[in-house]
DNA sequence: CGTATTCCCTATTGAAAAAGTAGAGTTATC
DNA sequence: GATAACTCTACTTTTTCAATAGGGAATACG
């Protein structure tokens, strides 16, 4: 019952664009330096965002990657989802439509739909930029001491 | 980021056992039988449960397991964390207090805070008669075509 | 050009967890 | 004492996770 590093890498990743942002692209190295992950492991994970349209990238030299919205405009959800598959929170919710056997009188069925909802609505209500935020408050937090 | 088959089978057992519920001890053959998991597999989660207190259990012939109380004194939340440990849905929370190093300014983990919270929220609120109910119900449906 | 820098793609490895099996032991009943 | 059941621990197999590795392709710049 767990979300998996890509997933939380992803979103630490996008939170790092986000605050980093000056319209250049960021290299992949800065971003694993300022959040100790390897590139090597960024590289297996930052691609499926790329590809989903949520970061512009671009090669060579003064290459690296950008958001391609404004942070407001990702939902936490679609980011997990992209790098972690679907969130359903048990196997037999994987398939749509459902391909358990016992599924038209599955006694525990609907508590499980019932509980993918509740997830992937929690998650769809946050934005990149409700973390970002979050983010900026914490630091202030340090300032003010 | 899935409920094992420990905890999805421990339900299935639970309302399996409400539901044929007489007062006399189950043998786990017959709920292996009526729900096609192996005894052997059986032995292993449902102990997890007894050792709880959850279900009665007698050795020897006529002996089984039974439920320890009504249906609707089990939250289905409590069930599972008996036998899958705790729901949280990052590794980063399991440990009270926190033993992330970046824990103080996490961008994320209010997020993740909140995330577990509406999955143990969903899942306590939601009782073992419930479950046993919708089974009735399912099964009402199917008499009535 | 050509070289350094960066992203891109796929394969492989190692470790851990999940899923299930096996067998010997204990208790209760008849 | 034989049988039916739970109990306990160890083991095996399979799958997933996490990370590493290495070569390839594009871009900027001198």
């Amino acid at each position: 019952m767990k979300i998996s590093t890509k997933g939380r890498y992803a979103l630490r990743v996008m939170v790092d664009l986000a605050l980093n942002d000056s319209g250049e692209f960021i290299p992949l190295r800065n971003v694993s330096s300022r959040q100790e992950i390897t590139v090597k492991y960024l590289e297996q994970i930052i691609p499926l965002l790329s590809r989903a349209g949520y970061l512009k990238s671009s090669r060579g030299k003064d290459g690296g990657y950008r958001l391609a919205r404004h942070p407001k405009d990702y939902r936490v959800g679609d980011i997990l989802r992209k790098v972690e598959g679907d969130l359903s929170p048990v196997a037999c919710m994987e398939d749509e439509p459902n391909k358990c056997p016992r599924n038209s009188w599955c006694p525990t069925l609907p508590m499980w739909r019932g509980l993918n909802k509740v997830i992937n609505d929690y998650l769809d209500g946050i934005t990149l930029n409700d973390l970002v935020e979050q983010s900026r408050n914490l630091a202030g937090q340090d300032y003010s001491i």
